[in-house]
DNA sequence: GCTCGCTTGTGACCACGTGAACAAGCGGCG
DNA sequence: CGCCGCTTGTTCACGTGGTCACAAGCGAGC
């Protein structure tokens, strides 16, 4: 126990944790019901998954069901919860306060659900100063000072393509250990600040593959066959 | 050939296709800098990915490379761009004009990129008949005439949850067959629909997921362990 | 025209995630 | 107190995706 080596956590799968967001969900909204205990079928379908997934990815968290009976709500959302880490608030920090990240800072539904928008920055001088849902956007320049002073973790790059590599850096170097970034393009950080991505018009595009497949499946085959034959470019 | 069996098209992986317009914007951006041809490592360096996974990926669309040179830039453009359907507009119709809704109506990228805004729909009286970069928001029960007028085949769901379901229903109802849920909350679709989803606070509780596991292996274990301790509900 | 270096395309292997099936175990009922 | 139905937790088989390594093939240079 008091041994050097500290006692591994439970190794759980990507997939799996992207869906626990999920359950919680789910769980929130049996509570609200007031359902008791709820069975790995039910929660299956009230998250969009089957119920064999369900049940493995809860055991990853523990045994915190009974046989014959189900899983106590109440309980497994604690545990979930504490498992995601939302015990505490996580303060953020939103960068680039165009279209989109004018809607964020808006979004009251982040503070909601545990990650209060701390603090707002900008490059855009017309920017810098104004207010936003009662935050003040200050100099992107300031990021350091402002992660230190708001204790902030995650930061969200809502910056034109340009600039989204270059906040990430900084907002690195200020002590951000998670990103979430909007900008659409490629943001490398080191191997122990966690990235993730939210890309609208690649959304968009996977669609239009499967709707363009869609579509060639009705009768234009041959349309299709006749553009693949064409010949390689001018040499 | 003209058997009853039409021709299969290339079954190309769900993985791969999420990769094509990460590779597509690369392209775009090589194009850009007047590059000629590209090699499939300096292709995966732009895309984020390794080089290996990007010549498998576009060895499904066919064999578009020369050995010992590399990819034509405008060539695998074109390819890239028929494969995904990005030759003609894809018009788009967007639910629900909160926060989130108005900004990506008043984003202007989906345009450039192929996905005009053509309508724009909710179901609050008091946001219906006003104009949104130029666009005149209409009720949500003209749903059936706005598809067919516009051609619509894609739809974005912008609502609060509780609205998300019946909104998707009545979009497929008017024929709209590629949905991306920004709701957060589980929507059905029949398997010929396209369904993709984009969640906040998913993210975010991804992120604080990690960020929780970074928290506590410094040295917080024996707080964690206790936690997990904690004897099971009061039965 | 031949060789050599470079890059693609692909086959084999491995890891991961998924889905089904079943034993273990809990609670209720007679 | 023992049986029985129900639900979990786990095991196993399968399919998909990722990685590596290498043969195939193209072009340049001599």
């Amino acid at each position: 126990m008091a041994e050097g080596t500290k006692r591994q956590a439970r190794k759980i799968p990507e997939a799996t944790v992207a869906r626990l967001p999920l359950y919680l969900r789910s769980l929130l909204e049996a509570a609200g019901d007031g359902t008791p205990t709820i069975s790995s079928e039910r929660l299956a379908e009230l998250s969009g998954v089957n119920a064999a997934k369900v049940r493995k990815d809860l055991s990853y968290l523990g045994s915190y069901g009974t046989r014959g009976v189900g899983y106590d709500v109440e309980y497994l959302l604690f545990q979930m919860s504490r498992e995601l880490g939302l015990t505490k608030d996580w303060h953020v920090v939103i960068a680039g306060l165009g279209n989109l990240g004018h809607a964020l800072a808006n979004y009251g539904g982040f503070g909601d659900r545990g990650f209060p928008v701390a603090a707002l920055v900008d490059a855009d001088p017309r920017v810098v100063g104004t207010d936003i849902n009662g935050i003040t956007v200050r100099h992107v320049d300031e990021l350091g000072d402002i992660a230190t002073e708001h204790h902030i973790a995650i930061g969200i790059i809502a910056t034109p393509a340009a600039a989204a590599q270059e906040v990430a850096d900084r907002m690195i170097a200020a002590g951000v250990s998670s990103i979430l970034n909007f900008a659409p393009t490629i943001v490398t950080v080191p191997p122990e600040v966690s990235l993730r991505k939210v890309d609208l018009a690649v959304e968009l595009q996977i669609l239009s593959f499967y709707q363009q497949r869609k579509a060639a499946a009705d009768g234009a085959g041959a349309r299709l066959a006749a553009a693949e034959a064409a010949p390689k470019p001018p040499s």
